[in-house]
DNA sequence: GATGAATGAGTATTCATTCAT
DNA sequence: CATGAATGAATACTCATTCAT
């Protein structure tokens, strides 16, 4: 029960973080809208900044286990569209906690003090299977960059894989973040769009 | 002198707010660091907000002016090409300014209150060309729309050159996000990465 | 509770306004003097000048509810006795709202934006009687015209009531006004003109 | 000519400090319109209470030398009337200044700093014929109380000459309160009231 | 668990006054 | 004389957090 109060809390919290920013949003706001009082927050959460860090472990647990649930790090060619297909389904599903994500991203202060962004560029080969970046949200990126390294094979020999992610990466992260502030998805319009980037990308 | 020390104040606000956030710097902070009183900024601003509302249509002009100078909105391909350049340039020289152009964009208080993105996907072939969206910053997304719509002569009937110019923006605005939250910026990786876009989308 | 804490903010800053002026007053400076925080005068008044609307009205409807407690706006002779000496012993019980009262009188920003007067010069007989007046505070002037203008039976035709119930308000407010920033006030002295001025325009 | 200059701010001010209220008029509003810098102002003017300061020393001896010229204190039955007419032709050509002495005399901090009002009830025959109280402020009062114990000869016993010229003093400075702060004055009513309230107390 | 009254440090803004030019 | 840039103390108001009940 206590468990389900904090969920309350927590997605009335998400909804108006996402919406009018963590700034904008007071603790008295979101206790009046999730029906309880300011003062029952804090025996839930220690204080606002610990309910967003809350939040964004919740949702980025969540997407984690959903983009790779067995985190083995490896994908085939099905399994890259598969990765793809659940990305943008998760941007459509989570389009508050997406919002409030990239908001967050912008702020020097929060990032990194909360969350890396679990879908990054990479720099170097290297990079990608030196230890250390074990991180759950690190494997997003590590599982998509070696795809691309492995894919070289098909391709001519000035084929250089990190840019190719990185660009891909930039493409998925811009229509991510454009959509995710649009007043309404064009359903259509997104289906199209995502099958003419993995076709690019595949 | 009244606009060299409006100036002074403009950049050093422009950078607080850049890597602070708007809320997060206040006037004392901006004060302090451009070496003058509180009440003096006052004498050169009405508000904060005021002095947020500036430093955007300052570099949002700078920006409109430099990307599309003589305002005809027509791009051949070496003009296409030379457009993603500037884009990039200005992306590389005015970086804290759109460290704070991607903050603003995710309020959505701010949003629309200040400005419109200057370079947006569009909805359709016909939204391009309709008239009413005459503001310098349409202009951007209006030229490039146009400039995918004519490319369309020479590729398979099945080519979408609606879906395919917004596929460049996501591409570009992706990169250019994610690129202006970096700490540093490597010459080498940036431009090989502008080649390869400009390769992609020419 | 809540209602005894406003009660006690609103009688605190009712002193303070009256004797000091509400400019000079401070929030600050109320909240000491009511022995709570700041903050906590928020709790209970939107703002500064929320808790003058709220002082104001709750002081004229008091007064309105007194003076003229069944609203039917008609007075026999002893009823116009009756109704000066209920006007005199209110200037005595509520000075300090009458300081305020007149205070704020000469202020056009704040003079009917907040409150008319309830008792004023009128322009001629149709005036009293014309609708649209009808709020609470016009009744006492209408009420006392109309009693001037009935007494005109027994007066020569050059009476003009009119005048005589201007020149009875000139008296009895500039009597209040002067009384209300008295240091003390001489009850002996305050019965005799009370006394006198009933004599003159009964 | 630095006369006239100073003669010019205090005009602008005083039509400031009478409408908007002292508080309201900043420096610097009365600088732009009397056309000078904020700068100059503290070149005639040693600081904003200064300013008043010579507004009301200005105002009040013009006053005082106009209602009672070679100030012998003295009223014969005519000169009464011409008092009182003069009084209230002041009350018309300084309407301004009147604004402003009256809501200055609600202030305590300000009244007794500044001035005493020129015409005042008394408290008892003594009081009026007692020294002390030689300023020029004070003769208005003075004289008028004389006039009014030395018309006793003509009444019956029981009538009280201090009571009687404080009641007039509390019509005429009802009326000139009251009238000071009409938006504009109608002439036909004001000299009908002028010659009711002369009727009535000579 | 639950309430909401209470706190006070922090923030934007104003404005009389000063002073270098 | 004259300017207006510059100052900073003062003020209304906000909001996360605490705590008595």
């Amino acid at each position: 029960m206590r468990e389900e109060k904090k969920t309350l809390i927590m997605d009335v919290a998400l909804q108006h973080f996402a919406n009018e920013g963590y700034h904008n949003t007071t603790i008295n706001h979101i206790a009046k809208h999730a029906g309880i009082s300011k003062g029952l927050m804090y025996n839930y959460f220690e204080s606002k900044e610990e309910l967003l860090a809350e939040i964004i472990s919740r949702s980025m647990g969540e997407i984690s286990d959903y983009l790779d649930p067995d985190k083995d790090g490896h994908l085939s060619e099905e399994e890259f569209e598969l990765f793809v297909r659940k990305y943008f389904l998760l941007l459509k599903e989570k389009i508050s906690f997406w919002r409030l994500y990239f908001q967050l991203l912008m702020q020097n202060d929060v990032r990194d003090h909360f969350f890396k962004s679990f879908l990054e560029p990479v720099t170097s080969v290297e990079s990608v299977y030196k230890d250390g970046n074990n991180t759950n949200l690190a494997i997003a990126s590590r599982m998509i960059a070696d795809y691309f390294i492995r894919k070289k094979g098909n391709k001519p020999s000035d084929y250089d894989p990190i840019l190719e992610m990185n660009i891909f990466i930039y493409t998925i992260e811009g229509f991510a973040r454009i959509t995710a502030f649009l007043d309404e998805v064009d359903d259509n319009y997104f289906d199209k769009t995502v099958n003419r980037i993995i076709e690019l990308y595949k």
